[in-house]
DNA sequence: ATCGTTCTAGAATATTCGCAC
DNA sequence: TGTGCGAATATTCTAGAACGA
């Protein structure tokens, strides 16, 4: 696409005319003047031969001084377009070996191997690094032909994201004073003459985050799994501790029966404590004597009937248990629930109450025990030798020692050293 | 502090001259030439209102181009001087860009809405969106005034990173030649005249780094709840443990209380046992004497028989035990282990086996009474109406059931019953 | 450390000799050609008053330009000497009020308020922020006056330290090649004319991104500890869970156990009632046939009497229940309620007392049983040695004591007691 | 121990390229 | 085909880190 310039004698047959921006100037004295009369700035397209586009015009020299997208054009001043366009082109023709390199190291090493830059930015002596001569000057006027700024420090900036480092000299630190001196950068893989080096030169992406990142999220992932099996646990937890509670309710509850049944034993016992007491008063008041057998008329037949009914009793008793948990408490509740049996089955205590009957109440054991009396003397208290010392001497004879009736085990068996047995235990369960 | 600069006619008094640097110069022609000669760049203090100085010089017409830094002065070209001051004003009074606004977006807005550059971008008829008129002089005249480059592309990349999207039109899709015409972009957010939106417009941020970010965050705060969350759980789960233990422990307190009282009734009932049973083998000893042994049934194997059975009992309920634990008693479990105490010491139920040698077997019984009765007649066995039958009658004629002296719910249940109760109630309880 | 100094008519007896670079060079014409010949910048120590330093020698006159660390000796220009000396001096002076104000900053308002730098650093229109019009000429200028450097880059970095930061301007951004213009900065604190809130412009801590990194870095590891805990405490939760359990098993064991035994009692004491009964009832039954009812005691009062009785021992015990509740067993509590029965009828164990008044009390026993044996010659009582004075004799003999059949713990113990216990076992175990 | 200087890196925005629908 | 977007690079401003005074 041509492009006819106002007040530019020639037509220059370039991409596009973007104007007077940014021009170039290099140190031009009074001759120069005329030059920047007709100067332009023309667009080059990749796929033009930039040298093919300094001659377009007959009487034009272009120069192209912002690699890659500008041209300078100017009428009739050989010497300076010779000068410009061999810089343009070194440029340009290096730039066009694409690689993979990356645009940046590319144009430094142009910059640094070209040596008309020389007086702003070289090789150091042993060509394994660089020097920013004036650093001044190479800022505003080298850099804003390569980039698309002007400042050493998104220079430098660059430099240090492709790895490069600054060169520090033991001499630069002692004469602080040439701090305006020149700066040395290095890097490994660029070197002078080596541009098959250049490739390796790699832009430090933002690893540095991704690092911290992937550490912190793997710290996440573990944490997360964490708190997830510490719930799950809990859950676990939880549920045995339900469980354990209803147990434990369930203890109270037997305890409770234990109890109640421990007492009406104990209601048992002490009447048949009186019972057997009462007719030795009753005796000893009457002073029955008569001599008969008591229990069993011989047939033996009784015992039977009485296992008998046992079983019969087991039967609708334990029904009665199933009721008790399926249906009546099934209103319930997570708590306990303490059922007091004997109202349930009032009968049950009947016998106690029959033994109330007949060992409370005074006057009926009277006079059962009169009845008793009256009607038949037992022998069994009749017989003067019934001693205790003979029992004693029976159970001898029969290998039964009656002071083990008394459990060791347990009747010395305290508290504490349930808890300690229970610790023991514990202690080997663990182990 | 004024200045005289060489080689310029006239006086300009302005606080510093900074030099011929970075001059803006644009498009002039032969008639600039010697404008150039006399460019200079004039530092206007902040205190300095930039169109009075200005007009510093009488024969200088300065131009600040450069807002609050540098004026160009320039004598005797009104026009361009014209030209030039008031683009510069524009700039100085509109832009400032205070708020968190991207430079991006603050550059268009103030494209769109200046009225000079409404020849090649400017509003919509509605207001709500801007055309591009064309395209090419708008990319390489404007865009580079505004951004660091002169495509078009990139200025719609960003366009798009912002959000803006293309407003298609139906016409211009129809006639495709008119492809080189205005194209039009809107954002909801970037209205004529109201610059308070503008703030809205976000960057389309690369969802890379920020969602990972973001995701990072959640995660964090979403950790933080449910370890807060665990541990008050885990508050609770602690103290509904401390109270079972508790609970427990009273457990066990009430067992062992439980246990000394059923040791005290077998004391009890074992001397009950011995009150009773004593004058009749006393009797039987002393009959033992006169006459024969008389449980022994005439060849002295009836100890012997009921001790061996006591072993047989024994050795059934330990099995029975080591079957329940699932190992010895001398292995160790986790589970704690309950000796049935009685095992440990056999005798200790034999006045109860002898009791029940009395009592349950029927031919044993029959034989003691029977023998007891032919030794020494007993007057309550003699008597033929004084028989387990007509006691049970007599309970029935007091209302007592004798059968409920056997707890069914109790003696018949087993332990592994109990456990199912257990769970029953378990159940129960977690409906 | 002295220093001859060529081109310097004299000597100087400074500390160090720095060189001629980074000399401030102000606005001079040929005239000051000469004078730059044999500037020299001298280090001076901070021990030392600047003033005094700058007369060391004969013909020289000293001139700190930069504060506390350099002079510049220039022979023979007195009145450029004076100018430079006053300079210098004011900084001095102003620096000199030491308060808490870093020296930065201290430094930076001097130079910004100093009319004498603002061709270089001057407070904008508004005062509110700073410019630094020609960046190169101000680093190698100005700022080695007041720091150790000439870099604009440290300068910023210590802009940035104190919270300064860069003021973006369109019209920047508009005129791209003139990146070599003024940089703008601002801060909250720094205001023109306002040095008494430079007190609050604090130097930035490495926390701003630690703020960020650390807070997140610190919520990890909070977490992590957190969770730590969380799985330690949940372990021994779970092994005091894995103890309650097996606690509880054990309880069950035993109770199941208790439940036996209380089986065996219950057997064996419905066996001694039938035992010691039977001959009773046989006895009763041959008279109710051939006589009339034992138990009407004549006016067939006693059965009612009996289910008197007994209705009089439920409805204590409803009640008990009742009050024990609160409610009726309909309600549901969430306590576990244990219903000691026996309390509720304390005439139930007055048998037992009747037993104790018999079997205790050695006395009275005798006495009954003399009294039984003189009214009532009992055969067993009869023979001196089955008494009951010899059975307790025997009792004693065997460390029996019969008044544990009396369980005051047991009997007298209300649920409320028992829970009270409980309570107090809790406490005690929480202390 | 804080501050200052220097070198390097982070973070956000900007520019370019190329792909996909 | 071209619009929108991902990705890589570039530019700018700010911050981190090491070291010395």
């Amino acid at each position: 696409m041509g492009s006819s310039i106002p007040g530019v004698e020639g037509h220059v047959n370039c991409d596009v005319l973007v104007g007077y921006k940014a021009v170039y100037r290099v140190c031009f004295g009074m001759a120069m003047f005329f030059l920047l009369f007709s100067l332009l700035m023309i667009k080059v397209t990749s796929s033009q031969d930039p040298r093919a586009a300094l001659h377009n015009g007959a009487r034009f020299v272009c120069k192209q001084l912002r690699v890659d997208s500008y041209l300078f054009i100017q009428p009739s001043k050989p010497n300076l377009t010779h000068f410009l366009s061999d810089c343009v082109y070194r440029s340009v023709c290096k730039m066009r070996r694409s690689s993979n390199v990356p645009a940046f190291v590319t144009k430094l090493w142009t910059l640094v191997e070209d040596g008309d830059t020389n007086e702003f930015i070289c090789w150091s002596q042993e060509g394994n690094s660089f020097l920013v001569l004036d650093e001044q000057r190479f800022a505003k006027e080298i850099l804003p032909k390569f980039f698309k700024h002007n400042n050493m420090a998104s220079f430098i900036r660059q430099l240090n994201v492709y790895g490069f480092r600054k060169v520090m000299h033991i001499d630069k630190v002692i004469v602080k004073q040439e701090q305006g001196g020149p700066v040395e950068f290095q890097h490994p893989y660029f070197k002078h003459g080596q541009d098959d080096l250049l490739e390796n030169i790699k832009r430090k992406v933002s690893n540095a985050r991704p690092e911290e990142n992937k550490v912190r999220q793997e710290d996440l992932t573990k944490i997360l799994a964490s708190v997830q099996s510490v719930h799950s646990k809990q859950e676990n937890i939880d549920a045995r501790l339900a469980t354990l509670k209803r147990e434990n309710e369930s203890l109270w509850r037997e305890i409770s029966e234990l109890r109640q049944k421990h007492v009406h034993q104990q209601q048992l016992i002490k009447k048949l404590i009186q019972f057997i007491v009462t007719p030795v008063q009753n005796k000893h008041i009457l002073n029955l004597k008569r001599k008969r057998p008591i229990l069993m008329n011989g047939n033996g037949k009784k015992p039977k009937y009485i296992h008998e009914m046992y079983d019969d009793k087991v039967c609708v008793e334990q029904s009665s248990v199933n009721s008790l948990n399926g249906t009546k408490n099934s209103e319930i509740s997570d708590d306990v629930i303490i059922c007091d049996l004997t109202e349930n089955d009032p009968e049950v205590t009947d016998p106690v109450k029959m033994m109330n009957s007949i060992l409370n109440e005074n006057g009926a054991i009277s006079q059962n025990i009169i009845l008793l009396g009256k009607l038949e003397p037992m022998d069994h208290l009749d017989s003067t030798d019934c001693s205790l010392e003979d029992w004693l001497s029976i159970g001898e004879h029969f290998g039964i020692d009656f002071d083990a009736l008394e459990d060791p085990n347990f009747s010395t068996e305290t508290y504490e050293e349930i808890l300690h047995d229970k610790e023991n235990l514990l202690n080997m369960g663990q182990r």
